[in-house]
DNA sequence: TCTGGGGTCCTAGGACCC
DNA sequence: TCTGGGGTCCTAGGACCC
């Protein structure tokens, strides 16, 4: 039986969501008219582009590259820190419009979700105009764009989503793969990424259609599995369920920090790490899970990376119990290299109702501890040393602080 | 893309068990 | 204590995404 799913895809997420906010708090600048971005920390000049507006696009700046490359290419490109609290905010704003209409919603990432209209027909009306209708509702309630794509499957409804934008719906049903996918690079194809791309150039191989009509064992015998999963993914064959999952499940929480100078010795290190699980702790506990496994990740001055992790006896959000693990995964892994960027990561989530360590008076005076450790680091260093440690932090507020509260974005519904 | 963050998933290989 | 096979759990690292 065929069905019917659409991908939904918020443009330029972050930076719209932010632009969005602003209009509706009295600002008069869109940050979408100009070169704008969203990422790091203005501030400190610290930190990557997470999302650029297309005013922003012509001067060359991309996302992933460091503010310092950004501001080169564009002096007057406005940067500003990224509002997680917000951004969950929109997102939950949006999925409550889908709620209204489907039953389906698999919320594939804060700014994507797949909606399943197979069988809503009678009750919706023609797909196409029933997507021109929610995008265009979107537009109207929330003052933010969405392009939706539409197919039979979630694969094709995602690369057809990605195919015109901004505000954009765009069909890709199995008869328009050879006219609409083929022609497009390799590149564009979901799961070719930079380690794949280039293997397949290498052949010859340039475009989607290129991969579709290789031989399906000869792609299989040179990538594996993942050369199989491309090969159906260029032919349009993708068969995964849209599974009701409209609450967005976190499977793991980390931070790391890209030092501007050498760390040398494993007391300076150690405090990088304790900043780092504090802001690590401190979402986690946020997030209401408590984690049973630690990770930390090392990068050299020579770019030499490695990664150690272990698992707890017993999963804990606890910042000391964290920052002991932490620490003992830092001991046993170093070998002595210069250190320009440390990891905290904590993965393999449980449910965390029953265990509030957090409530215990004993953690309040160890928390106070950390509080006065925390600070001295920041006096210790330049603050530009640990300014992903500030930003996150700042962040932290925000979402614990009134700004976050529910009804902070009352006029995200009314925006006409 | 020379060097930025935060995620997810997959796989190979080792340890350990019966 | 040379060996055999199969299953599971764990870790490190790679590849991909936004």
């Amino acid at each position: 039986m065929s069905r019917i799913i659409f991908h939904v895809d918020v443009n330029s997420a972050y930076l719209s969501w932010e632009a969005t906010y602003r209009l509706q708090h009295g600002e008069t600048l869109d940050l979408r008219t100009i070169p704008s971005a969203i990422g790091g920390n203005p501030k400190k000049r610290h930190g990557i582009i997470l999302t650029k507006s297309i005013p922003a696009k012509k001067y060359k700046i991309k996302t992933g590259e460091s503010l310092m490359e950004a501001y080169k290419k564009c002096p007057n490109l406005h940067v500003v820190a990224p509002n997680y609290a917000l951004y969950m905010k929109c997102s939950n704003a949006l999925t409550d419009i889908f709620k209204e209409y489907f039953h389906k919603i698999d919320r594939y990432s804060i700014d994507e979700s797949f909606l399943d209209f197979t069988n809503m027909e009678h009750i919706l009306g023609p797909p196409v105009e029933f997507a021109y209708f929610l995008k265009n509702r979107i537009k109207k309630e929330l003052g933010f764009t969405v392009s939706v794509g539409i197919s039979s499957n979630k694969l094709l409804a995602k690369m057809a989503s990605d195919m015109k934008k901004p505000d954009a719906v765009t069909t890709l049903f199995p008869d328009e793969i050879k006219e609409k996918m083929w022609p497009l690079p390799i590149e564009d194809l979901f799961m070719v990424g930079r380690a794949t791309s280039p293997k397949l150039r290498r052949m010859g191989i340039h475009t989607i259609g290129d991969i579709a009509k290789m031989d399906h064992q000869l792609i299989k015998a040179m990538l594996k599995s993942h050369g199989s999963m491309i090969w159906n993914y260029a032919n349009g064959i993708e068969y995964s369920e849209v599974k009701k999952n409209d609450k967005l499940n976190i499977k793991g929480i980390g931070n790391s920090t890209t030092i501007s100078f050498d760390v040398t010795n494993e007391k300076e290190a150690l405090m990088f790490i304790l900043s780092l699980c504090e802001t690590v702790t401190t979402r986690l506990r946020e997030s209401g899970y408590i984690a049973r496994t630690v990770v930390i990740s090392i990068k050299t001055n020579t770019f030499n990376h490695w990664s150690h992790q272990c698992k707890l006896n017993f999963a804990t959000n606890n910042t000391t119990k964290i920052f002991q693990a932490a620490k003992k995964l830092f001991r046993e892994s170093w070998n002595k290299e210069p250190i320009r960027h440390l990891g905290v990561r904590v993965t393999d989530f449980e449910p965390g109702e029953f265990v509030q360590l957090n409530l215990f008076d004993d953690d309040t005076e160890k928390q106070e501890k950390l509080d006065k450790v925390i600070d001295d680091l920041r006096n210790r260093f330049s603050s530009k040393a640990i300014s992903r440690g500030c930003f996150a932090n700042s962040d932290i507020k925000g979402m614990i602080g009134g700004v976050g509260d529910e009804d902070d974005y009352p006029m995200m519904r009314s925006l006409l």
